[in-house]
Parts: C-alpha cells; sequence; structure tokens
DNA sequence: TATTTCACTTGCTTTTTGCAAGTAATATAT
DNA sequence: ATATATTACTTGCAAAAAGCAAGTGAAATA
C-alpha cells in the first residue's frame, strides 16, 4: 500500500501528495464521467493501468476517505467504489483539467460533455456531484 | 529529458500526462504565488526537490510550451523562467487544489492567499495570470 | 460438480526518483 | 590578474515505483 507522504503543510503541495499522480484522478475520471464503480470496469479503461497499482491506488483512496468500498448489492464477489463528499469535491479539479486538455492538447473531449460545461461551468459541476451522490446512494 | 507520451485523447488523461506528478505543478505554484523565476530558487522551497528532477521538468514544460527560458537581465549566468498563456492558464487547476487542500486536508494556507479566492475566485485567477503575464514583461 | 467471473496478489523487469558529488560558465573579491 | 563564489546544471548509483504476466481464492453460473 501507499501510506501518505505529506511533503509539507502547503494546500497545492499536500493535495499533489495525495492526488498527483497519473492514475488516480483518472480512476475518479471514470466514476464521475463514466459511472464505473467495480475494480473490473476500471481496468477497461482506454489508458490501461496495471493492476496492482489500481488495487494501490484503489486502497490510498479508500485511506484517505476519497471513497468506500462496499459489497455489490447483486453479486457478493463484487464491490462497488462510490465517492464521498471529499471525493465528490474533486470535480471542480478534474473540470479544470478538461478545460484546460481541451484548449491547450491535442485531445478529443464529448461534445456534450464540454457544451455542458463551458455554458455553466458551476451548474455542472454541482450536477456531476449530485449524480456521484446520487448513485452512492442507489 | 522527458518526451510525452500520450495515453489516450481524453483530455483528463492528456492533462496528466503533461501535469500529473509530484513535482510539475509545485513549480508552477512558485512561479504564481511565490514570484519564483530562476533555478535557485525552485530548488530552495519546503518540499526539496531534487536537482535532477527539477533540470528535467524544466526542460519538459518548456518543450510543451507552458514556460520560456532566458538569460536574466541582470546576469548572464543566470536564466529566467516565465509563464506563457498556456502556462498561466493552468492557474484554475492550482486554485482548485488550494481550495481542495485547504478543505480536506491537513495544510496551512496563506489566509489572505485564501481570502483573496474565496471572495472572488475569477477575479482572483485573473489577477495571478495578470501578474504572471506583466512579470513576463520585466 | 466443473467452469467462469471477479477481485485481487505475487514475482520479476524496467523506469523513475532521490541523493551526493562533480562540472562549467560567469561574477565578485582581493 | 587571480582566487573564490554563484548559478545552473550533469553524472553515477541506490531505492522506490510502475509495468507486465501469471497465479490465487471466493463466489456465481452452467
Amino acid at each position: 500500500m501507499k501510506e501518505l507522504k505529506q511533503r509539507s503543510t502547503c494546500p497545492v503541495s499536500t493535495s499533489l501528495d495525495v492526488l498527483g499522480d497519473k492514475w488516480t484522478l483518472l480512476i475518479l475520471r471514470d466514476m464521475v464521467f463514466a459511472g464505473k464503480s467495480t475494480y473490473g470496469q476500471f481496468l477497461q479503461s482506454e489508458e490501461k493501468i496495471a493492476t496492482n497499482v489500481l488495487a494501490d491506488r484503489l486502497a490510498a483512496l479508500e485511506l484517505q476517505g476519497i471513497l468506500t468500498k462496499a459489497v455489490a448489492e447483486d453479486k457478493k464477489s463484487k464491490f462497488t467504489y462510490r465517492l464521498t463528499k471529499k471525493g465528490a469535491e474533486t470535480i471542480p479539479i478534474i473540470v479544470e483539467l478538461v478545460l484546460w486538455g481541451t484548449k491547450h492538447l491535442a485531445t478529443v473531449a464529448s461534445p456534450m460533455l464540454l457544451e455542458e460545461i463551458q455554458a455553466n461551468k458551476e451548474a455542472a459541476i454541482e450536477k456531476f456531484q449530485r449524480n456521484a451522490r446520487e448513485n452512492s446512494q442507489a
């Protein structure tokens, strides 16, 4: 596992201690924009995260209180990962990454998603957060 | 050096390919909030970046067009790093990291900075961007 | 009862990071 | 003019993290 090494008391630095690697925010992206919630779903993403890295990150995110892990309703051999409030509040960060990447890098964003964000960023963030919380009640 | 390996065409993923590590955004933080612009200044930060990692990241950021490197006015043995427009437009991401870290992690932010951001986020971001661009004219 | 699904773990190689020391081009002090 | 100090790196090596392929174990399905 991965224990948190806090390099300083700066909020940017400590946020990066938690979220600042190439995979953590992609897992959260999959939960927020693709509604994914299981280990197998996360493994299937286009970026092909290694299975041991995924296990490590999920455990770290759970430890940090960013997501919760629970036995799925349908099968008890399955787990469902859900965002906590703390986790859902990373959505503004992810949305800014979408906007920056779309503007400055060679990327392809879903036009509908992008339009929604550009039309009213605050409203779009609230909707994503509401969805994340709603799904967590299911 | 570090060439860009793009894992997918997703804007979140590609933004993380560029910015998603533990050091890159700290360098940008130092430029934005502390007005730092030289190699020696970056080395002195609280988080103690290794000198070879700093050199690697500065070269990668220059390659990505996020900052420019120029001989300093006062000494020609010194270089000045400045944010480009693309670089200054990462500020919203950094600001969201400040807010999330402040709310959810054990951190200490400058009260003045935090108040300024909380009072009017958009205005604060614009100010930081203006400063970054102003300094780049100096 | 056998096979498949699902969520991991293990072992090994490669890559990245961290650390300490070294170098080379100015700049400053004597 | 010469020696010392700055500044911005590079180099070499050990430690940590990531990537890859195969294996495991519990539960669901055939």
